[in-house]
DNA sequence: AATTATACATCGCAATCTCATGTATGTCAA
DNA sequence: TTGACATACATGAGATTGCGATGTATAATT
């Protein structure tokens, strides 16, 4: 399955590796950073966060240590290995592609209630 | 499942919405314009285009009828209904939504390649 | 005669998401 | 002190979806 068409399916892995460029964190809280960042409206539940957590270190895209807190449960804190970054970069491009793609179809008819243009402008 | 949460899974059903929405067409030229209006970045394969279309007509969002050509094998001319288009409307609000959101957890960190920012206009 | 393109359709496999459930700790209010 | 809620990890069942392969059939091209 190449990139694009994993990306329809799951923009999951995509989403927790972009939090965790902003630093190490554990699985619950990325999990609401995803939530906050996008409004509330992206939600990674935990049957979908814990095994694509798995799924990420098992490919070498992040590593994982446990950190036992003074207080509360135990946490197992995630960071971003060099690959992971690589990924990242990647999976980025991908989703541009797609996006894009996707909006050029949306785009072809009069029913697409803004009927406003995108512009893409570098800072 | 919501509206959200569907679209990750499967942009297939509002790509298909949206191609007939430039007037009636059969599967095969549906799947080929896809491809075409993406620029090859899209493609939808057969496997996904007729189990699509059959839900979408169960749904009661596309209505068909078969057309014999004078030439070649006979075609299933599809029709966007009423629902039909009122889906699009709400699948483009629901992909505008998620596109932003995913945009947003994406645009947090150093690492987004173009650094540039992107400007929605009216036209 | 063989290949390619059109055109529909279905099946099995794999991947993924959601919902529910389970374990365990700590806090806060009734 | 008991119940509710938040934190934090984890797994499993069931459903959905996509993809590739396969099949049927017609017609044009080489």
């Amino acid at each position: 399955m190449n990139e694009d068409q994993e990306l329809k399916k799951g923009s999951t892995p995509i989403l927790i590796l972009s939090v965790l460029s902003n630093g190490s964190n554990h699985g619950y809280a990325i999990a609401r950073e995803i939530q906050r960042l996008s409004a509330d409206a992206l939600k990674v539940g935990e049957g979908a966060l814990y095994p694509t957590l798995r799924i990420l270190e098992r490919d070498g895209l992040v590593e994982s240590t446990w950190e036992i807190q003074p207080s509360g449960p135990s946490r197992r804190i995630y960071t971003l290995t060099e690959a992971g970054h690589a990924k990242l970069a990647a999976s980025r491009r991908s989703w541009q592609r797609f996006s894009s793609a996707v909006n050029a179809v949306l785009g072809t008819n009069s029913e697409n209630g803004s009927g406003g243009v995108i512009h893409v402008q570098s800072a």
